[in-house]
DNA sequence: GTTAAGATCTGCT
DNA sequence: GCAGATCTTAACG
């Protein structure tokens, strides 16, 4: 396992969500690590893009959504749950890429407990507040560099897959609908929908 | 101060 | 497949 470097980040938003796909989400904490490889990402852009957050301008919850890239962007949504970006785009733009779900490598049984039910593992990280319970992701992490412990991505350079990356809308959005930015791994059983 | 909506999930039908 | 939970956030007055 290799730290990502950070030019990936010094893409498009597009580009680093594609390039996202197949990478690892790794997490360090008292009950041990945790990861799992990114298999679904959404791109959510400044320009043109009213689903996106960043739309209206800064406030006090996107703030990080227009720091440098490469850091983390989490917010607190339906009372519930939390989402788990990557800031792209330069400082003061005002992009991400929302990760929406991880198939789980290492960890599954630190996973299951933080989740709070007995469920398999086709279920412990698909989908965007899921994950974020499965990696005790939450608002203490925005703004941390996703490069640094405890939370951060990973490469594996021996592992070759090949998979094959298609585009679709994005899930559970008013606005820009039509928009094909969610990038899924065709097929992968642990996607949040197909 | 008040209100409406939300990048979701779970459980029930 | 669909309704309900749940509460922060941001917009508006």
């Amino acid at each position: 396992m290799l730290t990502l470097e950070s030019k990936i980040f010094w893409q498009s938003t597009e580009e680093v969500a594609r390039e996202l796909l197949g990478k690892y989400l790794c997490r360090e904490s008292q009950e041990g690590l945790v990861y799992g490889k990114i298999i679904e990402t959404e791109a959510y852009l400044s320009e043109d893009d009213p689903a996106c957050h960043s739309s209206r301008g800064i406030t006090r919850r996107n703030t990080n959504m227009f720091g440098p890239p490469g850091k983390a962007y989490i917010y607190f949504i339906y009372g519930k749950y939390f989402c788990f970006n990557v800031v792209t785009g330069a400082e003061g733009t005002g992009e991400a890429v929302l990760v929406r779900a991880v198939e789980p490598i290492v960890g599954l049984d630190i996973m299951k407990q933080r989740r709070g039910s007995n469920l398999g593992r086709y279920h412990l990280a698909s989908g965007p507040g899921k994950l974020c319970q499965a990696f005790a992701i939450d608002k203490s992490l925005d703004g941390h560099d996703l490069l640094e412990k405890p939370l951060y991505l990973a490469d594996n350079s021996i592992e070759d897959d090949r998979m094959r990356i298609i585009a679709t809308p994005r899930i559970g959005i008013s606005a820009a609908q039509d928009k094909l930015l969610r990038f899924i791994v065709s097929g992968s059983k642990y996607l949040s929908r197909r």
